[in-house]
DNA sequence: TTATTTATCACAAAAATTTGCAATTACTAT
DNA sequence: ATAGTAATTGCAAATTTTTGTGATAAATAA
């Protein structure tokens, strides 16, 4: 019931599709989640609310909600985790050393995506970027 | 047979795993195949030649090699697309309109790397970076 | 409201990916 | 060379993800 979800209600018709109690449920519960979940923990939640509501409509439902960038998903340590796409762009530094994933402020990519759009005429999703590589601590080792 | 495999044999044994046939078979598999393959594709091109190799042996190895960059991946059009690393990094803008792949050069995230090093300490894989956004032509639609 | 249309859903089945395990084989030290 | 050891493999089973389909229900118009 939240603010994002008048947008995503309207939106989702506007992009043809039907707003079924499914799609509400789901979406309420990535609200209320907050962070990073897997496709089981969301499941999970959305199963105790509602039992009737099967596997194939989570991932259908997260795969649409991705695809139009309702929901947005960044594969951290070999697993693909999904977040709603809230008013905080940020990104995400993942080590693949220990795992740690350490958060970074939007405006690290501002030039980046000014270039892409200049220089090739790209509109880079620019919301929740996530790089690997190794952390200071990790690279001493 | 290449350079990288001379590399790779002793990289391989340096981090304490076993130089097999199996995992040289794959690594010349995906020299050979170039640039992006599904897990698949390469399943296909191994089995021609070693009817033997399981599937199971191809993930492991595959997400064993990636573990350690000597195979890079993408999520591209939903799909996961591995490539071997060479001595030529590149990036890839992917559009989400129309799954146009447009290369882009390596010097685009110096400034950007650069200044993960200095400000977090953090070491990021630039080698192949993917982002995900409209191209230009689909930005009109 | 009610009827019509068609996207969406639950269920079942299929396909893809991961995991457990006994047999094999690469490496190491004798 | 040979023996010892521990990682790796193929196979089978388990798990996860995707897909096909008839029944259902959301949107639209009368």
């Amino acid at each position: 019931m939240s603010h994002n979800q008048q947008n995503f209600v309207q939106q989702l018709r506007e992009l043809g599709y039907r707003v079924t109690p499914q799609r509400q449920l789901i979406m309420d519960t990535l609200c209320e989640m907050g962070g990073h979940a897997t496709i089981n923990q969301i499941y999970e939640n959305v199963h105790d609310r509602a039992p009737a509501i099967d596997r194939a409509t989570i991932y259908r439902t997260i795969h649409l909600f991705n695809e139009h960038q309702f929901v947005l998903s960044a594969v951290i340590n070999g697993q693909t985790m999904y977040e709603i796409a809230d008013a905080h762009p940020h990104h995400h530094l993942v080590c693949r050393g220990c795992q740690r994933v350490i958060p970074l402020a939007d405006h690290h990519f501002h030039d980046l995506a000014q270039h892409l759009r200049e220089e090739h005429g790209f509109a880079p999703d620019i919301n929740h970027i996530t790089l690997h590589g190794l952390c200071a601590t990790c690279q001493e080792n």
